[in-house]
RNA sequence: GGGGAAUUAGCUCAGCUGGCUAGAGCACCUGUUUUGCACACAGGAGGUCAUCGGUUCGAUUCCGAUAUUCUCCA
């Protein structure tokens, strides 16, 4: 059975049971901040399991992407070395909302996978909860239990508590208990030898477990309680790899079908060096599992970061690129070229993967390099450390030093760890791990410094909480201000460090626009008819449900409200979305339709707009984009909202769109498309009515974000103007100094030639300078004996003459490479200070090391109560007392004619 | 969100404890020699040492802020 036909006939067969079929949602949630990925299939759920939103279908099946590398569910470092774990996998499902019950969830479960896939019926296993008598006072599943009973022996039937069969999504959340199904796929001898029941939850490579049937029916709260909830739900996750390696006979998911091919093509590009060798076939196994988890991730638009999701998919990218360094010996980008592989088998149901296959290779490659430097660069700085330890002749090096290599420059522990081990060290582990968990508490202490605490509900029927969704309740579209709105439900937020409480709000219904689709959130207030009046100080979306963000709640929190919008704000944030749609028009109309957009930031002070393209943007070709934006601002074209119920019809009239904004819409009653003049975009922010209100906008700089990836950010309107106005201004002062020429750019560079000519002037200067000062010492100097010219000249001919001390410092450094035996001693004043320099030639400190010029001005420059420094051949004394310096010459010339006679 | 680092010539980077003629390789320009695979040799140009403050007689170097980048933890 492959791939293709094992999934589609899961969806065939729920479809038949009246599910619909849903597609997989991206591999990550936009708007909830406890998830940085979804690992399992129920997360998009969430809000009508709980009941905060009613869903339009009541059974749904659908084969969701899940990633687990963090938090609850971790796999990561299993990965590759056993045969079965993943970072990614697709997850079956069929969900009930308040429908059927275990009956029918149970039964289906066993008819698809005896009669359809045709698993023999000895080989399954089913986990049923036995109850928490302890925390959560939990009787036993006794009508799962029937349900089996019917369907299965009793011998295949185990009971289990709440580690294994009470499903929890995190630490808060829907939950409830599970049922599981475990499949034996050992050899006959071996089942025989000992029942498969006795390994089920053991860990046992060939006793799987493969579907989790859950029956949803509680709410854990953040006191760690357990709330009833109103309906029964079912939720049902059974690994599509596990399943495929079970009905194509294999003992490792790399043998599917699914893995199989790229497993090939990559011991193919090895050649040579595929050895067959346990630590690379690990390293294998990690390319195909986690190219896979990476492509659906930047697919989706999550790119390699250094925070939060982002710093997840660096981290899998980075595993892989490791062993590919270490045990395939690759030191050059290797992963990425195994992308169309993957994407030929994957197309068919995911045929976005397609349309973006070059910008993930170039992604993938890009990170590549980028860990390969990181790596390289470690690998000079061990070096360094290992040298420096051998030539101290220890043989442990600190825990701190290689933690810092790892936390500073993102060299791991591991190679660390073998490279040292290669030069017969080692390092002290303690203090490593030490600096490590200081690290993991310091960020620990900063996370949990915001506490949410559970929503307070104060004010509804449940007619209201099904109809909290960002559709049903948002009029800020068409008002600013609305009437008799209630507070539905707050929830405390507490933050330890700074010890402040804030509030966050739901209203039953909202003109405050929450954060998405790149434009901010709306501020403002909301008052009830005895004038208590709460600030909004930002709003956004969570799964859903508009938040209003505040600092104090008000006492009468029952009351009806008036709830009115930062209008000048809101206005100023309109004129930066409009103009953000008009800037895209622009860039594509000037630069091609290969420019898609790939972020945005619409705020009240100015605009960002992220778009793919691989060049930086010439003055001119910005110049033609700013042009272009004005000249549409003038055109008076008016707001055209267009509201369609299906996507398929909103994209016929929408210009352009990304693929990873479609996915956003597609579950959407209605659908909004802008148009302005030619420009139309799927949209579901706020705009202007007429273009004309911008007034003026104004490119403020183009940079680049990532590779292949740049940023334009602009101004409009009253910012646009201040802004201009501004460099006007400076262009004036500018004038002004430059006594108002014809042409300032003219005038500039005649300055800079001018300039130019004045410094090589003034080098031939100090060279004539120089010359005639060496002939002006040469002249003071004496001859010491046979060989060597001494020079002692204090406060003489330089005090008469204003000289540069370079000058002076050039001449002596000349001097030394003219005469082959030379000392020379220098004062004078300079800025009202005595200095002295000291200056000798090669040949003089290869004498004695009394003659040296740090030994010599260490003699000295306690008479100008002087600092000194410098090094043997140069060094120099700067004091307070001038009248010392006359001391010198007495001092030095006896000094000095002592030593040369000693020699 | 929290920590650690980096920013020096067009590019890749040295410059350890404040002062030591701000350097190397590649690229560039000019000669000479060769016209062949990174040609060789000689010479040259190119720097607000990220920006702004502070300490100091003196800051590329020390301290603080800002910007950008890298990196780790969550």
């Amino acid at each position: 059975m492959k791939y293709e036909y094992i999934k589609n006939t899961f969806l065939k067969f729920f479809q038949k049971k009246n599910h619909k079929i849903f597609s997989s949602f991206p591999i990550y949630l936009e708007n909830d901040p406890s998830l940085l990925f979804i690992n399992a299939g129920m997360n998009p759920f969430k809000d009508y399991f709980l009941g905060y939103k009613k869903p339009l279908y009541t059974r749904i099946t659908n084969v969701q992407k899940c990633l687990r590398v963090s938090g609850k569910h971790d796999d990561l470092e299993n990965v590759g070395y056993d045969n079965y774990h993943h970072t990614m996998f697709e997850m079956l499902g069929n969900w009930s909302f308040g429908d059927y019950s275990r009956k029918e969830a149970i039964e289906w479960a066993w008819e698809l996978l005896t009669n359809i896939y045709n698993i023999p019926k000895e080989d399954i296993y089913v986990s049923i909860f036995i109850g928490d008598k302890e925390d959560d006072k939990l009787l036993m599943d006794n009508e799962t239990f029937i349900c089996w009973k019917n369907l299965i022996s009793e011998k295949n039937i185990i009971f289990f508590g709440k580690k294994e069969n009470f499903w929890e999504m995190g630490d808060v959340g829907p939950c409830g208990p599970c049922t599981e199904i475990h499949i034996d796929i050992r050899h006959k001898k071996d089942k025989k030898k000992l029942l498969g029941r006795y390994l089920v939850n053991k860990n046992h490579p060939k006793v799987i477990e493969i579907w989790n049937i859950v029956f949803i029916e509680f709410l854990r709260k953040n006191n760690g309680k357990l709330e009833k909830l109103d309906k029964k739900h079912i939720d049902t996750g059974m690994g599509l790899e596990r399943l495929c390696m079970i009905l194509q006979g294999k003992s490792s998911t790399y043998e599917t079908d699914i893995f199989y091919p790229i497993v090939k093509d990559i011991e193919k590009s090895l050649g040579n060096i595929y050895k067959n060798e346990f630590y690379q076939n690990v390293s294998i196994r990690i390319i195909a599992d986690h190219l896979r988890a990476i492509v659906f991730s930047i697919c989706d638009g999550k790119i390699p970061s250094n925070n939060g999701s982002g710093y997840v998919i660096r981290k899998i990218l980075r595993r892989a690129v490791f062993h590919v360094n270490l045990f395939l010996l690759k030191k050059e980008p290797f992963i990425f070229q195994f992308v169309p592989s993957l994407i030929k088998k994957m197309r068919i149901f995911f045929p976005e993967l397609e349309k973006n296959n070059e910008y993930i290779q170039y992604v993938i490659k890009e990170e590549e390099l980028s860990f390969i430097k990181v790596l390289n660069e470690g690998n000079k700085k061990i070096q360094y450390v290992i040298n420096k330890t051998k030539e101290k002749k220890k043989h442990i090096i600190s825990g701190e030093t290689i933690f810092k290599l790892y936390d500073t420059y993102g060299f791991p522990l591991s190679l660390s760890k073998i490279l040292i081990e290669k030069h017969q060290l080692k390092i002290d582990e303690k203090s490593y791990q030490k600096k490590l968990l200081e690290q993991k508490n310091r960020s620990k202490k900063s996370n949990n410094a915001v506490i949410k605490e559970d929503w307070i509900v104060v004010n509804t029927t449940k007619e209201d909480l099904l109809n909290n969704s960002v559709e049903d309740n948002f009029v800020g579209y068409f008002h600013t201000e609305i009437d008799n709105v209630f507070i539905i439900k707050y929830r405390i937020v507490k933050n330890i460090l700074i010890k402040n409480n804030f509030y966050e709000l739901v209203l039953s219904k909202t003109p405050f626009y929450p954060e998405g689709g790149g434009q901010i959130g709306d501020t403002g207030y909301i008052i009830n008819n005895i004038n208590e009046k709460i600030s909004i100080l930002n709003t956004k979306k969570e799964n859903n449900t508009i938040v209003h963000y505040t600092n104090q709640l008000p006492f009468h929190i029952t009351f009806p409200f008036k709830a009115i919008i930062d209008i000048n704000r809101r206005k100023d944030i309109e004129k930066n979305h409009t103009s953000t749609h008009l800037l895209h028009f622009a860039l594509r109309s000037i630069l091609g339709n290969h420019i898609q957009q790939k972020g945005s930031y619409i705020g009240n002070e100015y605009l960002r707009f992220d778009f793919s393209h691989y060049k930086k943007l010439t003055t001119d070709e910005l110049l033609e984009i700013g042009k272009l934006v004005q000249k549409f601002i003038f055109s008076d074209f008016h707001l055209k909202e267009k509201q369609f119920s299906s996507l398929i019809e909103a994209k016929k009239i929408a210009s352009y769109y990304s693929s990873n904004e479609l996915f956003n819409y597609e579950n959407q009653k209605k659908i909004r498309v802008i148009a302005f003049g030619d420009s139309s975009e799927l949209c579901i922010g706020t705009h202007v009515k007429n273009t004309r209100s911008i007034e003026v906008f104004q490119i403020i700089s183009e940079s680049s974000v990532s590779h292949g990836i740049r940023r334009i950010k602009a101004l409009t309107s009253r910012k646009a103007i201040e802004y201009l106005k501004n460099i006007y201004h400076q262009y004036d002062s500018l004038k002004m100094i430059m006594k108002y020429p014809n042409s300032i750019t003219k005038s500039y560079n005649y300055i800079l030639e001018i300039n130019k000519k004045l410094k090589q002037e003034k080098l031939k200067i100090e060279f004539h300078q120089i010359e005639l000062l060496k002939r002006i010492f040469y002249s003071n100097s004496i001859q010491l004996n046979n060989k060597i010219r001494y020079l002692c000249d204090i406060n003489n001919l330089l005090k008469k003459e204003k000289l540069d001390i370079n000058i002076i410092k050039k001449t002596l450094l000349s001097l030394r490479i003219k005469i082959e035996y030379f000392i020379s001693i220098i004062g004078f004043i300079n800025n009202e200070k005595p200095m002295i320099f000291i200056c000798i030639s090669d040949k003089i400190a290869k004498m004695n090391s009394a003659l040296y010029a740090d030994n010599l001005i260490l003699k000295i420059s306690d008479y100008i109560s002087g600092k000194y420094w410098g090094n043997h051949l140069f060094s120099t004394s700067v004091g307070k007392n001038k009248n010392g310096l006359i001391l010198v010459k007495n001092y030095m010339d006896k000094y000095i004619i002592k030593l040369i006679k000693n020699q």
